[in-house]
DNA sequence: AGTCATTATGTAGTTTAATTACCTAATAAT
DNA sequence: ATTATTAGGTAATTAAACTACATAATGACT
């Protein structure tokens, strides 16, 4: 709902903006104002007010009221301002947090179901599985391998552009290079994925939208996270990459039925011996 | 929301009652009635549907609405929150988001952010930040490293425990080993810690609460985020490190200042030419 | 630049919803 | 059985939300 409004703000004209702008200074305490002392804070009239929330597909006030506290929630919460060089530890903290929530909770609700079934669909027929990225991305591919060596198949990261190079010239059919990369601009690593396509494999791709590395995929995994245009605010593309693979690997445990489990059991169980007990 | 009223069932009078049952039999639609239909739904006047909203500490009827509707949100994601064998794309992905999210918002709630700023002050002091995890932290302390040498200072990853035992025997003060351990209960890795402890140098925890590895460290940040019972879901815990990292790299940030920035200018352009322009 | 069309916004009135005050019925205790 | 007490409903009041309409602002086309 905040990032609805949010979207909306340029396509809104002036009373509405300011009505918007009202809510978002203080999403909380809107759920618990009437329409009169909403329309006062933002200085229009109240119809204003609710021609504003009629435009957001709700019944009217009340309902609009119902529809925002709703989605305030979830623990999603606004970050209308970035870090800033007066921040201190007790506002910058949950601004960082607040900013991953914030695009965990766009790419969840925008994230296209079809592409990552038919991602699963690739990686449960892989014979093996190659997971390729730089720099932040390769901490992503690293997890991605600790993640999917447990479904019993090969499974290998890497970091090392030649090292892929030569990976993908040796691809075959059934291979599935599954390539990460933030920008998907990366010179190097589209030159690989363009490789390893034009030998058969499967190139799955986890990068931003029509960027040139998903011309040169089988599959994209398309995330849109808003680029970080603050020196100070981190990038928090990785994270959602991270979580993208999480739901990748659910996907392939579900498909793998049941009878999988006790592996999973089995893997689990032989880290024990490594550590102290709880008491 | 939804329990409460179950619980108080037993308290409340027999019209009081009828309205709690009505609600109860449909909760979604309570949230979207008028007091007068929810009324005669529960065959009760208006003022008792009013006094039974009062008697659950409300405002009154709309108040209690949102109150209910917010509870439905978070009760509804809470309780179906774990991945079942029937799932399917449209179920699980939103899922292993959304307990990635509540996680996040749990640990922003619940971060200690006086041990946040002591941190920041240990890694501003630091000579050298060693960043040591095994596993699954083997790729979070890969990805700390990718931000923390930015900073300009001697910053290393280790996932080798041989490397890692003997980084801490030849340990000194101004060094500082960031050790990342989900459970904080792997055996080389406390060990690791008492070795680095024991040579005067910092060591600090990323772990969970009351963990034998706190116990070894100089400072702990903890985390307390609910252990994965099912095989499906992912484990979260990285992805909060992950997002720990960030907190302290950006009160890093911070503190050296504005002169600052034009080094993180000139890594950040570095790259440029490894990458096709944007259009 | 002026006129007309269109959209935006506010005012006032109407309707609907919610609350309060009060009264009657039911229950329980003496 | 009578009275105190609580429960619950009716009706009146108040407040909130919505609608219809009027005016203002904007923009397009002479």
């Amino acid at each position: 709902m905040i990032n609805t409004i949010n979207d909306a703000l340029l396509t809104l004209n002036k009373s509405e903006k300011k009505v918007a702008e009202a809510i978002l200074a203080d999403p909380e305490s809107a759920t618990q104002s009437s329409i009169a002392s909403l329309a006062k804070k933002a200085n229009v009239s109240e119809p204003s007010v609710n021609r504003f929330c009629k435009r957001f597909n709700t019944a009217g006030f009340p309902d609009f009221k119902i529809q925002l506290a709703k989605s305030l929630v979830s623990g999603v919460r606004f970050v209308n301002r970035n870090v800033n060089p007066n921040d201190n530890v007790d506002s910058y903290t949950p601004k960082i947090f607040d900013s991953t929530i914030n695009d965990l909770a766009l790419v969840r609700d925008s994230i296209d179901h079809s592409v990552v079934n038919h991602v699963v669909d690739q990686l449960i027929q892989a014979k093996r599985i190659y997971f390729f990225g730089l720099g932040t991305s390769g901490a992503v591919a690293r997890d991605a391998e600790n993640k999917f060596f447990r479904f019993n198949l090969p499974v290998s990261f890497h970091d090392d552009v030649l090292m892929m190079r030569m990976l993908a010239s040796t691809g075959v059919g059934g291979d599935v290079f599954f390539v990460i990369s933030h920008t998907g601009r990366t010179k190097e690593i589209i030159d690989i994925a363009k490789i390893a396509s034009e030998n058969g494999a499967t190139v799955v791709a986890l990068t931003s939208p029509d960027s040139p590395l998903t011309k040169v995929s089988s599959i994209s995994l398309e995330v849109n996270v808003p680029e970080n245009t603050d020196e100070y605010m981190a990038m928090t593309s990785r994270i959602v990459h991270l979580v993208i693979l999480d739901v990748l690997a659910t996907g392939f445990t579900l498909r793998r039925g049941p009878d999988f489990l006790p592996h999973l059991e089995k893997i689990k169980s032989s880290l024990k011996p490594t550590r102290y007990e709880k008491l």
